[in-house]
DNA sequence: GTCTATAGGTGGATAGAC
DNA sequence: GTCTATCCACCTATAGAC
């Protein structure tokens, strides 16, 4: 990720808000300029096209998720509970009434460029890597059932958190998520 | 749903199709105007505001969508062939690079009316419904493992199905969602 | 870096003729 | 029902002063 001063992160801040919670086919350059108290220009100083400022803003998004994955896995030692922690950063999300960026974008893909795309592609795989391996963990420690396959969970997983995001988005409010989140980490525990 | 007519019917092909390929804010009347061949001004005569275009929309694709689960439902009198058929039918919308206009319309709740979020919950409980139904079905054709909650199942399997259509729209190719559905499908069976 | 000013286009929507 | 004509607000983006 290029390095950004306070100006632009602001900007990425509220780029992210609405993205997450509108869409980023519904905010204009004009409800940044209302939040960050700096002119529609200005933003353009920073991000030359609308493109432009989503790939920024995408990159530096997955790469906070990555680090917070991180740091999940470096403070529960448990893989179950990394499973657990990570399914409450999503519960989260959708308690503040956003969506996951990554799925809003996916979403939205024609409106993005390819590498854009690409970084929501490498976000998908890195958060499956990440259950694979929380999963291959609790599988070590005699918490989670053997005959799972981590790689097929994994890749349900996310994509069951996802969905559900989707829905519960629907009904304002997450118990749609929790269900399911629930649901599907009790089936895992041996 | 109120009758349409079939000019009125052609502008919902295309908003449908604008919806489930760009998003609802990434199309315009003017789009519609060069698709349909009709002008805005007579656009706004079916529809008086896009929100209204939306809602209309709305309706008529949830509609068609339940009564073609009805009609598998007719054809399939094996639980779980109605499972794989009702997955197939959203395969073949990633396979058209389109997403679930369910799916689409809740990212971009903020944009459309309170009546059309109430399709959309609708939407997804109709379905969720008939999943858990064909599941209790197999479970009496012993065609499907007794210890599986068909409710349970059934919530989940929908927002499975929604994530990794998400997800797969991102690799422009419907592998991931049918890796999913496979995976799925035959943990259940017995 | 941030501003004013503005270009040039597009958005949804309306009035009124036919 | 469909058209022409038009409104005006908004959009992204740029030029150039400070």
């Amino acid at each position: 990720m290029l390095k950004l001063n306070d100006t632009a992160h602001k900007i990425l801040d509220v780029a992210e808000f609405y993205t997450q919670t509108k869409g980023f086919n519904a905010f204009s350059y004009k409800d940044i300029q209302n939040d960050v108290g700096i002119k529609t220009s200005s933003i353009h100083y920073y991000f030359p096209t609308k493109k432009e400022l989503a790939l920024s803003m995408t990159a530096r998004y997955v790469d906070n998720f990555h680090a917070k994955l991180l740091e999940i896995r470096d403070l529960y030692p448990s893989g179950i509970e990394q499973i657990v922690q990570m399914a409450e950063v999503y519960i989260d999300v959708v308690k503040q009434n956003k969506f996951c960026m990554c799925g809003m974008l996916a979403s939205e893909l024609t409106s993005i460029c390819d590498a854009s795309v690409a970084k929501l592609i490498y976000f998908f795989e890195t958060v499956q890597s990440w259950v694979e391996e929380a999963i291959t963990l609790g599988q070590h420690q005699k918490a989670i059932k053997q005959n799972v396959s981590a790689k097929a969970f994994a890749i349900s997983f996310v994509s069951v958190i996802e969905g559900a995001m989707l829905i519960a988005r629907t009904k304002g409010e997450p118990n749609h998520l929790i269900t399911v989140i629930n649901n599907t980490i009790n089936d895992l525990k041996i």
